[in-house]
DNA sequence: TGGACAGCGCATGAGC
DNA sequence: GCTCATGCGG
DNA sequence: GTCCA
């Protein structure tokens, strides 16, 4: 049994699975309109399984420890799929019930430390630690085998019993599963017990359905380390754009051509200090936190834009351009982690989870490499908690809290968040009515009373997370473009948002239309036509919300659409404005928080705010405070201006 | 130690 | 039919 | 969660 031939198994055993698990996913499908009760609907599969020979429940009851190697995602993912089908729990961390440790590695030493152990004494009683091929051996059996074999440690022999009392001791890294118990959390395991070959498959599995909903049924593998899609930043096109006028009366799409010199208005500067490279979306938190928090008090900052607070902005600065890769991206990987981890879980506090996105921004741009918590908690955003608790805890290399509550519930609740239309009170509500992936809710939509907007969410799941590539919307605003000068070729039509930011791929593709007042005209009206006859040509598929007054001047609209009857579904976002808050709402709308910040907190400072409030518009809400008249401000230009800042 | 951390439009459903 | 509260998104 | 009054 040679390695290679393991992986011609394994190989096998990929297409096996596969196989296998469309015939899962059908058997679900049947069962559910018939069974509501879970359990009874977890005891037919079953026997649906063991009726199909594949004997996919080879592993009931037992509890895999596999400790995640850097640098192997894509290997230990499989393994856990694998273990998974084979009806086996996966954990990344040793805990009190865990059966199995996966390790093919060659030291005892090596692997406790992996563990985040002293010793592997301290391992439940009876833990086997065990080579990955017994595993594949296991699968082409059918059946569980005697480990013996495949033992990742011959001598050591890690089956022999040990004191399950004494792996409990206190101060023990381990978690304890019965507290687990205790707290009304379900586990598959009750009872450690010594697996072994003579193990019935058909008992241990009684005993593991016995359980109630068991918490990790369905374990998932670890997400892969988020890429942000901003790997490399943007070797953006000089897309300083011109005049806002100009273009909007000339009826030119934003150009991201080449810009003319001394043509372009405040936003631009700010977007080519975007293009310098540091600057990129989702990390725009922590650039305001940054800059709010270097701004003030620095009376002797020389600067040369007319409001001093401005220049102590990134966006207001000379920038170098010389902005590699932070020493920190590990840690802000993690932050991002937990980030994407916590924001669907239900009893986290919002503001805590948000600053963890925060940490992440803050450390990514903290160009210093961060070697000990203490040295974090300087900075400003990084308090003592987040230093102790967190960074000190992911710079020790053990896993860490994160591990223990990065659960297939979390996952799976997060997975439902991205469903548009599913916040976080309902993908908690989806989970507890027994949804555990995307593809079950799929299965039966009717059960989880999915309003008519998420039903579209979970439909076009996958096209509507997906990032749109810059090409296509240019293509959308074309052909929205388009649609809207055939209705009134005096209109002003922008987009907004990341693509205005010169962003190589954005989320969704806003629309912000106006019309000069000038001449007497006007946008009222407009939008009830351009949607019509943007669903008349198929770039509009679905509406997910209308706005109340389709003539009003003011109005939003919200759906989903396509350049091409065979592209993806992407997000379309339509408001149209009352002409004197153009530029302020472009600048709002285009919404970068590295400008909005530096001018929402210049205007905070001067008692205004940017708003865009319904009827007082963008001047601050309307308070009395008002010194400034932002409204006025139609051009971007001229906005800057208003708020004293320098523009070229 | 306790409040701020943005404020708002739209959809939905409960209550009236 | 209405208002109000809540969830959600940008 | 952090910051600030």
């Amino acid at each position: 049994m040679g390695r290679l031939k393991g992986k011609k198994d394994l190989q096998t055993l990929t297409k096996h699975f596969e196989a296998f698990e469309k015939g899962v996913a059908k058997d679900n499908a049947a069962e559910r309109s018939g069974v509501t009760d879970r359990k009874g609907k977890g005891k037919a599969r079953s026997a649906g399984q063991v009726g199909l020979g594949l004997g996919s429940k080879v592993f009931d009851g037992l509890r895999f420890c596999i400790s995640p190697e850097i640098g192997a995602v894509s290997k230990h993912k499989s393994w856990w799929d694998i273990i998974a089908k084979m009806g086996g729990t996966v954990v990344i961390r040793p805990d009190t019930a865990i059966t199995h440790v996966i390790y093919d590695g060659r030291s005892a030493a090596l692997l406790a430390r992996e563990l985040g152990l002293d010793t592997l004494s301290e391992l439940p009683e009876g833990t086997v630690c065990v080579k990955w091929d017994w595993v594949v051996k296991c699968k082409m059996a059918n059946k569980v085998l005697e480990t013996g074999p495949w033992l990742s440690f011959q001598k050591t022999a890690f089956n022999r019993a040990f004191s399950s009392n004494a792996a409990i001791r206190e101060g023990s890294r381990m978690r304890d599963i019965t507290t687990d118990l205790l707290k009304g959390r379900s586990i598959s395991i009750t009872k450690r017990r010594e697996p072994s070959a003579s193990d019935s498959e058909t008992e241990s599995s009684k005993k593991q359905r016995a359980a109630p909903s068991v918490l990790e049924r369905q374990p998932q593998p670890p997400k892969p380390v988020p890429q942000r899609s901003s790997e490399a930043a943007p070797t953006a096109p000089a897309d300083a754009y011109r005049d806002n006028a100009t273009t909007h009366g000339a009826g030119r799409g934003p150009g991201w051509e080449n810009p003319l010199a001394n043509k372009g208005d405040g936003l631009d500067e700010l977007i080519s200090g975007l293009q310098d490279g540091t600057i990129r979306e989702d990390e725009d938190e922590s650039v305001k936190e940054n800059g709010i928090a270097n701004e003030v008090a620095d009376d002797e900052y020389e600067g040369t834009n007319p409001c001093l607070v401005a220049d102590k902005f990134k966006c207001g600065q000379n920038h170098d351009g010389a902005d590699d890769k932070s020493p920190n991206e590990y840690l802000a990987r993690k932050f991002e982690e937990m980030y994407d981890l916590y924001q669907g879980v239900a009893g986290k506090d919002f503001f805590s989870v948000r600053n963890y996105r925060m940490a992440a921004g803050i450390m990514r741009r903290t160009p210093w490499p961060i070697t000990k918590g203490a040295d974090a908690s300087k900075i400003k955003g990084i308090g003592a908690n987040l230093a102790e608790r967190w960074i000190d805890e992911f710079l020790s290399g053990r896993p860490g809290r994160l591990f223990y509550e990065d659960t297939s519930q979390a996952r799976a609740i997060a997975a439902f968040k991205d469903i548009y239309g599913v916040g976080k009170s309902q993908a908690n509500e989806l989970y507890k009515r027994g949804a555990r992936s995307i593809d079950d809710l799929r299965a039966d939509p009717e059960r989880y009373g999915l309003t008519s907007g998420q039903q579209v969410g979970l439909e076009l799941y996958d096209d509507l997370r997906a990032r749109i590539p810059r090409e296509e919307c240019k293509a959308i605003y074309d052909l929205v473009r388009s649609e809207a000068m055939a209705i009134d070729p005096k209109l002003w039509i922008e987009i907004m948002g990341s693509y205005r930011r010169g962003q190589e791929a954005s989320g969704d593709v806003d629309f912000l239309i106006t019309e000069d007042t000038e001449d007497g005209g006007s946008h009222a009206g407009v939008m009830g036509k351009l949607v019509n006859r943007l669903r008349d040509r198929g770039v509009i598929t679905h509406e997910l919300s209308q706005p109340h007054d389709w003539r009003a001047l003011e109005a939003k609209w919200m759906g989903v659409g396509r350049a091409t009857p065979e592209g993806k579904y992407r997000r379309i976002d339509i408001l149209c404005i009352p002409f004197d808050q153009w530029g302020a709402a472009l600048i709002y709308f285009t919404g970068n928080d590295v400008a909005s910040a530096p001018s929402q907190t210049i205007t905070a400072g001067r008692g205004l705010s940017m708003g865009k409030g319904s009827g007082s518009g963008c001047s601050g809400s309307g308070r009395p405070k008002d010194r400034l008249d932002v409204r006025s401000a139609s051009l971007e230009s001229g906005f800057w201006a208003s708020i004293g800042y320098r523009f070229v």
